[in-house]
DNA sequence: TGAACATATGAACAATTGCTCATTCAAACG
DNA sequence: CGTTTGAATGAGCAATTGTTCATATGTTCA
C-alpha cells in the first residue's frame, strides 16, 4: 500500500511534530482520571485547600495531596499558603476551556 | 474544617453529577495516549485504512488495530468497509474541537 | 477453490497508575 | 518550646494499560 500525495502530507506533520503529541496526550492523561477531573472542576468554581478538596469529593487527604502533586508538576494548578492551609487554584483558564469542551461532547 | 455554603453547593453538584465526571475523565482517557492522538489527528485529516494509519505512523498493524477498536468502541470513530480495506474516519467533529482545545494549550 | 492481502483478536507481559498506610514536614498556637 | 493541625511524601500493592506475537477472520481475484 502506497501513501498518496496528501497523506504523505499528514504524515510529515505528524513525524515531525511527534513530540507536540507526546505532550497532548500527556495533558489529555491528566484530565483522564475521575479524581483529577472533579478536582479540577471543583477548583474552576472556586481555589481551595487540600482538606476542603478531600472532605467533599470523599478523597484521601493523601490521595488528593497526590494528585495535586501531579497537577501542580503539569502546571495545571498553583498554590499559594495561607496560615496552616495550601490554597490551591487554576494556573489559568484553560482546564476550564477543555472540561467545557469535553462536556459538549458528553451531553451531546 | 466545614465547608462554607457556596463549597456545599459544589460539592453537592459534583456528586450529583458523579457520573457525568467518570465519563469526562473516560472521554479524556482516550486522547491520553500518543498512538491514539495520532491517529484521531491523522483523522481529521482525511479518513484512512488501517494500513495506512500503520504505515505513516510507524506503529503496528496489531497496534492500531487493538486502539482503533478502542475508538470505535467509543464512538469516536466509525468504519465503513471499502473491498479489503476498512476505512476509519472521525463520527463527529467534537474530536477536532477537543484536539484544537489541547493544542491551544500546549502552543500557549 | 485457494493463494494473497487486510484486518481483528486473544494471550502474555512489562510498564504505568492510583490508591493506602505510615511517616515526615511545616506552620500555628497554647 | 511541645502539641496540634494541615499537607507532603515514600514504599508497597493491585489494577489497568499498551504492546507484541501468533493466529483467526474475511475479502478479493487468479
Amino acid at each position: 500500500m502506497e501513501n498518496s500525495s496528501a497523506i504523505s502530507k499528514i504524515q510529515e506533520a505528524i513525524t515531525r511534530n511527534s513530540e507536540l503529541f507526546e505532550s497532548l496526550a500527556q495533558l489529555y492523561k491528566l484530565f483522564g482520571d475521575a479524581s483529577r477531573v472533579k478536582i479540577l472542576v471543583a477548583l474552576t468554581q472556586s481555589e481551595m485547600c487540600v482538606s476542603e478538596i478531600s472532605e467533599f469529593l470523599s478523597i484521601t487527604q493523601s490521595a488528593v495531596s497526590h494528585q495535586l502533586r501531579i497537577l501542580k508538576s503539569s502546571n495545571l494548578v498553583k498554590t499559594r499558603r495561607d496560615g496552616k492551609n495550601i490554597i490551591y487554584s487554576l494556573t489559568d483558564n484553560h482546564v476550564r476551556t477543555i472540561i467545557d469542551c469535553g462536556m459538549e461532547h458528553i451531553t451531546e
